[in-house]
DNA sequence: AACTAATGAGGACTATAGTCCTCAAATATA
DNA sequence: TATATTTGAGGACTATAGTCCTCATTAGTT
């Protein structure tokens, strides 16, 4: 339940840093976040915080609750 | 920054919890999670995690897209 | 093929999320 | 007024989020 959670958030992270063309390393630097926590999102190995979903969300031009929908959408597939 | 962020998910929160008519308690059994918590969520004390703000949209009957978007609208005011 | 950038992976660590318990104060209800 | 519900508050604790560092592997680039 949580895992799969995780899994999918990670994906969408994924798919919306590459439509960017943003590096793990540049999108950490944008946050202020570590390259390795990026990874571990991306692996689906981290819960995040609602405060780190919003500062990704900022560093990679959308919102918050865009974010959200697309995990949403990608979760009842 | 974040501990705006904060303070509106806890108004957030406590507007959707009494529109249901539910007590912080009655919440907290619905989520499994600690009724303490949940107080301290609502007093811009916490930041949750992805997980917990999905499982307390689930209790609350709210997408977790619509909760967040609540927040973004109520950051901006 | 050699070089560089990007990512996976993991260990050790610190910070904070989240639990459990208790008590007091506030709010509602009889 | 008395009683029951609800919530704030806080201390001590455990679990996990998030950092920092390093090394190996993969994917691009020349």
């Amino acid at each position: 339940m949580l895992d799969e959670l995780k899994i999918t958030i990670g994906k969408v992270l994924f798919d919306l840093r590459n439509e960017k063309g943003l590096s793990q390393e540049k999108l950490a630097n944008l946050t202020d976040l570590d390259r390795s926590y990026i990874s571990r999102i991306e692996r689906g190995l981290q819960n995040p915080s609602v405060g780190n979903l919003f500062s990704i969300s900022k560093a990679l031009e959308v919102s918050p609750s865009e974010f959200v929908q697309l995990i949403e959408n990608s979760l009842s597939k």
